[in-house]
DNA sequence: GTGATTTCTTAAGATACCTTAATTTTTATC
DNA sequence: GATAAAAATTAAGGTATCTTAAGAAATCAC
């Protein structure tokens, strides 16, 4: 049994919330068409946003979902899109995974932790036009896609920033 | 077959370098007692810590390790220290874990994923005063034990401006 | 226990990045 | 295709955090 193949789908039009800060996250989204984010709102009232999940990516907030815990983040869809879940009750059927099935629900945790690593290190020790550049190079496809506004918050920088960031460039 | 169990140890003097950037990561270690960090330098020089590991807790850097790419971190002992550690050679029998280890891996990968999510959440949200309060709730027992500069690059500031966040602190 | 090293603090000036607000450009709607 | 809405840019002034440098406090080495 492989854990996402024969899962339901469903559409999720653009703007539509699937979690909310407080509720508890019961599924785990697999984007088949489309784009959804994450993100936080600080005490300010500022969102800052988390992952992105296009098509074949994978989006939840593990925390919740795991641990049955009210979760911090929220996700919505950025664009009309179709995602395939999965529901705590079938994940349940976890310990059904053959061997094989686990040694690649492995490897794709290490890859995920590998490039969430990446993103730390980014955050840590580089400034704001390093971080766009490795953006671009990381995404070339997100970029073109997605609104500035969105990509700056990713970047933990505001859009006005951004734009600086991107004129400055423009001019070498 | 536990993965970290029966392992060789060996005692790694403070000060010790244990992965270099630019070497292939050949090992996995499991700290026994003391203390590793792991970190960046960055294009100006400034050293920036990603990961602490005290007793009981893993260190590697998973890219160079699992992809045997040269890597771009640096591990250091920060204490006298002893470590259990995996290899290369006998990480491949991960392929002999049986059903409950490979579970047991897996929950283990999911909580680091979260671990790190939070720490990213914590990056790209708070404040520096923030970021320190939640670490001394965090890792009560770091706090006492290494050096503030230290933690300060692990919280993403210097040490100056650490000092005038706990004096802010203090006279409240 | 004394000198040497490392850590921590303080303070002044600098800078990366933010805020607000207005304008322009692009995209969506009917 | 005109109008409205959303996104992107620009600019001025502000703030969080950094840099440099020096001194005080704590820790280490013999």
């Amino acid at each position: 049994m492989k854990l996402f193949d024969n899962l339901q789908t469903k559409k999720i039009p653009k703007g539509t919330i699937l979690l909310s800060k407080g509720d508890s996250c019961r599924s785990v989204y697999k984007v088949i068409k489309g784009c959804l984010k994450s993100y936080v709102i600080d005490k300010s009232g500022k969102e800052h946003i988390l992952h992105f999940a296009s098509e074949d990516w994978i989006m939840t907030d593990m925390d919740s979902f795991m641990n049955n815990k009210p979760s911090n983040i929220f996700i919505d869809a950025i664009e009309d899109s179709e995602v395939a879940f999965l529901t705590s009750s079938n994940y349940n059927d976890i310990s059904q995974l053959d061997h094989g099935d686990l040694l690649e629900q492995n490897k794709k945790l290490v890859n995920n932790l590998i490039t969430t690593n990446k993103r730390l290190i980014n955050l840590l020790s580089a400034t704001a036009e390093e971080r766009y550049m490795d953006f671009i190079e990381t995404y070339p496809t997100l970029i073109q896609r997605l609104p500035l506004k969105l990509i700056a918050s990713y970047l933990g920088m505001t859009p006005e920033y951004l734009s600086d960031v991107r004129r400055k460039l423009a001019q070498k």
